[in-house]
DNA sequence: CTTATTTTTGACAAGGTTGTCATTATCGGG
DNA sequence: CCCGATAATGACAACCTTGTCAAAAATAAG
């Protein structure tokens, strides 16, 4: 390569690196043998030698979450914009996990959607390594690093306050035990909201699903059970949603006179339900764009202070709460 | 490292390596310290030295496609098994794609699904790079390399022989331009499950769709259109026959009774649907699974005949075309 | 046209690993 | 207990880059 340009392999180095000390002479010749020869960099090399590396990880410990796919979309996009590879591995421990073995250096940095970025012994295993990441999503009171989030509690309250503005005043809501915080968020937007209307709730009104189908389903099926059952459902999540609407089917309710519904994430399921669903969108691959430009700011600036960024979400009001 | 074991760095590296070589109490020495130690291998040094990589590419050119993420995961485990890891790729062009530049060998091999696993131009490319591929659901005529699929033709024919099993004779198919070779499998499979049942198709029981939900819908509504409209519909892909599902709504026709529909894919969409779709599921995450392991024979044995596999599909019966 | 200064280029080492080959340690047999 | 054969280990080079520093070339100044 080097001698089909007539030139020393470091010069080419210096060309590939777009170094400014190359006369714009040499610059051209080595920049036609490039062409030429269809020369490429080594990796390995390359890497091996600056102990650093041009991959980002993206780990995964739940492959049903729904935005995975379009996160991992926005995220390549941006990766290969900026010259970066996108890997992608399942997460058991901080220990077995491939991608923190290694060299420890093997990616420049991590993604980590929820739930890994609440996941206190990884975030700081990866402090102790030094190893640059970004938090998906995570909330408030988890926000260690760089993060980017939508504001999970207001998004719910506004939902809540589409749902009294239909002329609801008993609203269910289906969200998760304990554990999983995110969708305590949602929970506490909600109540927010019933409050600020001044309606008084009812703690029947609330059930804990497990963001599945059958578990919406189910919870669907107690709240419509109750002597007074509410006439709007809030599942926190989607698939929940699609199973309080087919607990109204077999019940022959009518959707959304009967019973409104809203869900929360905007998946594709929302818009090929019949009728379609009310939901929450976020702007993932927004999210995923922006969470590959704070890792490769850290890995620029190390030292920077931890940026925080709220991305705009968006209700999006559908057949299954609207009357016509 | 080797310092704290007390060998030689070769040492270390032939027992990591597993090479028989090693005296039993030398490698216990060896694995010691590198528990101690929490030492693992400098992947960049090794690939470098080697010329051969440890990461298997799946590359993307369309993100909606459902099953993308499943194939990923399937891929993920095997990768990982394997100790190899996955980088995921969108595919523009040969030239433009970063997985093909590099050093040519940056890859261990690629996972095609389609439609890149049909693109005659990127195969040639792998090929005179000596890149190793697996096609992923290619359809019968452009199998040129190791390949992982079910049978597409035998699936369907399945499928309408269920619905004429379900006392339907007039049977309306929603497929796809003549460019995609698989879901033009799918129809002919259909027509031939109507040939040998005797039933007379008529041309206009045949739309074409766009694998979208709409685009289901509005081949639906030309379908039931007819003077004399199907009683069953069968669509190429489980969104289009959400479509189906919509339109019939709309129409107030009762399913499965007055409309029986069967979708392609079994995504998750089928079982959150109501009533349930009848759908084709196929092994997708065993199909990724067995494309790692191809993938990984021929690394190791590059000059071996090509293997293609066929894995078996199952029709999933459902509410949209049982009667209770 | 020469010298001093600055810009551009090249030589060499290093990064952590594996392949080759030489060396050392171990074992069995006399 | 020693010798030859075999098993185990180590020394060194190489993989392809980039960083450092010295050398060469170009430019500016006199």
């Amino acid at each position: 390569m080097a001698a089909a340009a007539g030139v020393s392999f470091k010069t080419v180095s210096r060309v590939i690196n777009e170094e400014t000390t190359v006369r714009a002479a040499t610059r051209e010749k080595v920049l036609k043998a490039v062409r030429e020869l269809g020369y490429s960099p080594n990796h390995n090399a390359r890497n091996l030698r600056t102990k650093r590396s041009r991959r980002i990880g993206l780990l995964v410990s739940n492959p049903s979450r729904f935005y995975l796919s379009e996160l991992q979309w926005g995220a390549i996009q941006r990766c290969q914009a900026e010259g970066y590879s996108l890997a992608v591995a399942s997460f058991d421990t901080l220990d077995t996990s491939p991608l923190l073995r290694g060299d420890g250096k093997a990616m420049a940095g991590l993604i980590l959607p929820p739930p890994l970025c609440e996941d206190e012994a990884l975030l700081d295993g990866l402090e102790a390594r030094q190893i640059p990441y970004v938090q998906i999503a995570a909330v408030a009171g988890s926000r260690r690093g760089d993060c980017v989030f939508i504001d999970d509690r207001a998004a719910a309250k506004e939902m809540t306050e589409h749902l009294i503005a239909q002329g609801h005043r008993r609203i269910g809501f289906i969200g998760s035990p304990e554990t999983f915080a995110q969708t305590k968020e949602r929970e506490v937007g909600y109540r927010e909201a019933l409050n600020a209307a001044g309606i008084e709730r009812e703690e029947t009104w609330v059930r804990d699903g497990a963001f599945t189908f059958e578990s919406g389903r189910e919870a669907a099926s107690a709240l419509l059970d109750l002597d007074r059952p509410p006439t709007a459902i809030f599942a926190a999540n989607d698939d929940m949603a699609a199973g309080v609407l087919a607990e109204s089917y077999r019940r022959q309710m009518r959707v959304p006179d009967d019973l409104a519904i809203a869900g929360f994430d905007d998946t594709p399921l929302a818009t090929v339900m019949t009728p379609a669903l009310t939901s929450v969108y976020q702007p993932v691959s927004e999210m995923a764009d922006s969470a590959v430009g704070l890792l490769l700011r850290r890995v620029r600036e190390p030292e920077e202070e931890p940026k925080q960024i709220a991305l705009s979400y968006d209700i999006r009001p559908r057949a299954t709460t609207l009357r016509q």
